[in-house]
DNA sequence: ACCGTGATAATCT
DNA sequence: GATTATCACGGTG
């Protein structure tokens, strides 16, 4: 039996973790653990990037179209998943942040597997099919037994340092205007799993 | 650089 | 119910 990939409670993320700004949750959860117990099998990989989508004044956020079925889960309580397709074929993986009524979520973009993967996880999508998340998952308990983060390679209750920390713009938001060019996204310096590096 | 792909939501009839 | 515009991507060349 492998110890590793088993949800130990103590350090899976408590919903406290996603009640915060979502800029901080964002740069906070890289390095951090996320496994999927979906399907009979454990995966698992290290968050290496992510991508923050804040309220309904953010063009590129969901949310700014209004609260509609598809963004329900994100004006719910946080710490839930928001999962959705995108240009029919690709599903998306979100949690989602800060309080209720307040839409907004972080995009996990790239992992670095850890354990029981066997295609890419450099990306949104490609994240997704790796872990087998879908529709099914929206709206699923991050702290609960099917989807979850753990602390990963530094207690819960310390972010990251910021020197290993990268930002920039997020990826395919070129329509949100003024919005395109805040510096949302966020990556571990360095990482080779980080998807699409641009510096 | 190009474009397939189908869900989503708004805008019609 | 039908039509249309849009798209938080990825695979190919």
């Amino acid at each position: 039996m492998n110890c590793n990939i088993l949800r130990r409670d103590g350090l899976v993320l408590s919903r406290s973790f996603y009640d915060r700004p979502t800029l901080d949750v964002a740069r906070d959860l890289l390095g951090r653990r996320l496994v999927c117990a979906g399907g009979g099998t454990q995966r698992a990989g290290r968050i290496v990037e992510a991508e923050a989508y804040i309220g309904p004044e953010d063009l590129a956020c969901h949310a700014s179209r209004g609260r509609t079925p598809r963004t329900e889960v994100m004006f719910g309580p946080p710490g839930y998943a928001y999962v959705y397709i995108v240009y029919g074929m690709h599903h998306c993986l979100n949690a989602v942040t800060e309080r209720e009524g307040f839409p907004a979520a972080v995009l996990i973009r790239a992992l670095e597997p850890e354990a029981g993967l066997d295609s890419r996880t450099d990306g949104p999508g490609r994240l997704c099919r790796a872990l087998a998340i879908d529709r099914s998952f929206n709206g699923a308990d991050l702290t609960g037994p099917r989807l979850f983060v753990e602390a990963g390679d530094r207690p819960a209750s310390t972010p990251i340092a910021e020197e290993l920390v990268a930002s920039g713009s997020r990826v395919g938001v070129g329509y949100a205007g003024e919005w395109a060019d805040k510096p949302w996204r966020f990556w571990l310096k360095g990482n080779r799993w980080v998807s699409r590096l641009k510096r």
